[in-house]
DNA sequence: GCAGGATATATTGTATACAATAAATGATAT
DNA sequence: ATATCATTTATTGTATACAATATATCCTGC
């Protein structure tokens, strides 16, 4: 076991992404440096640091002077980032499909399974969500396209905030399985054409889905 | 005219950038807070958060404890690099086509025009670059996608150490011209399928010579 | 009562100082 | 001579202190 030594912006990043993934700290929300440094005992200099690498990431934006908030997304702007994945996504595992190992297919499940049991304990949304994220990213791994699998995965995070009201609200829990289980059987068959339309699918249908419920809470 | 205040950290930004991409700072090469620091005659905490955004640009490599280097691509993350250009510009412009008004044909055939003139003068490459990054996100602007434009946009940086390349060793520059003007008419005249044909073949083409070239001069 | 401006307050931006870590050097034993 | 460990040096990470900016409050005149 690697000792993992963390260095005290990284431990406050982690700490800021998660309050703002959870939603205990709300789309809109001011970050004050000093606040924050004080309840995670650091000085102001790690939270700033942090600061700035969750604005790289997209979750918080930065003003100079005037300080950092949390990311609001329009449901505009959120269905963008949905089709940008849709299409990013489906380059990747066009690509992952014809070098996918059964080492890849036995790892996939694995994580599928455990997210149907985290799904049983309906408080763990964040880990069923960062399973997810998991199962996704094991299928396109195999493209050996870094970058693009670095972008996605932050994409994906950026989307898990959202992605939560579907699950809740619009049963995507119940949904999910069953195609995560067809995308496999898919892959393994190396049908890259019905993989590849299941996938988009899979994603712009939760992007429509999400759509509705901002589109209605923003007018309101 | 603003006033455009500009932060320490951001004009320490825009300075490292700007060597990074000109090759004044050579990839790979380490980047010293310290000496950056005393250099552009400030403390280390502005260079310490330039270093992290350009890091989030992909232009610098941050190790903890060990300091930063200016990224080294390989030659197959430049062909990754550039094909995921490919991927999102030919998105953007099919995307934007549609949404063309003649104020943007005119506004980029005006960029055009400053190119060809920044190109005589031989010595402006990093303007000529600019140019040309302005100029296609001209056309991919009336998408209306703004994240992706932006993503974009940093893609284009990233690839501008080795369009450098391709212009200086292959002649790039007096082939992107009539490209580009060939790729304004297609747009006119609202041909969707021709002008994405056409572009991604412009990406492609140059990611093809570039590759050859860091191939050569990695097995050196 | 309200507009405009001066003052005070809160908050961010940056310099300096110190602590922690990693790399380089040198000493010791085999 | 070489490997191993202790010590030094270079460099990064973080706390504290101060400066600059933006916001809020209060005053003044009308």
């Amino acid at each position: 076991m690697t000792v993992e030594y963390k260095t005290r912006t990284q431990v406050v990043v982690e700490e800021i992404r998660k309050r703002i993934l959870s939603g205990s700290i709300k789309a809109g929300e001011p970050l004050r440096q000093a606040a924050l440094a004080e309840e995670l005992n650091v000085s102001r200099i790690p939270v700033r640091e942090a600061l700035l690498q969750l604005e790289a990431e997209g979750l918080v934006e930065f003003e100079a002077h005037k300080g950092a908030t949390a990311t609001r997304l329009s449901a505009e702007q959120v269905t963008e980032l949905f089709e940008l994945r849709a299409l990013l996504e489906c380059d990747l595992l066009r690509r992952a499909i014809p070098l996918m190992t059964d080492e890849v297919f036995k790892a996939a499940d694995r994580v599928r399974l455990k997210m149907t049991a985290a799904f049983e304990k309906s408080d763990e949304i964040i880990s069923w969500s960062e399973l997810n994220t998991e199962f996704h990213l094991t299928l396109y791994r195999p493209a050996g396209r870094h970058k693009t699998v670095e972008l996605v995965h932050n994409l994906m995070i950026n989307s898990d905030r959202y992605i939560r009201f579907h699950l809740l609200l619009a049963g995507g829990v119940t949904k999910a399985d069953p195609e995560h289980h067809a995308l496999l059987q898919l892959c393994q068959s190396k049908d890259i054409e019905g993989a590849c339309q299941l996938l988009q699918q899979h994603i712009l249908e939760a992007a429509n889905e999400i759509n509705t419920i901002l589109v209605r809470s923003e007018s309101r």
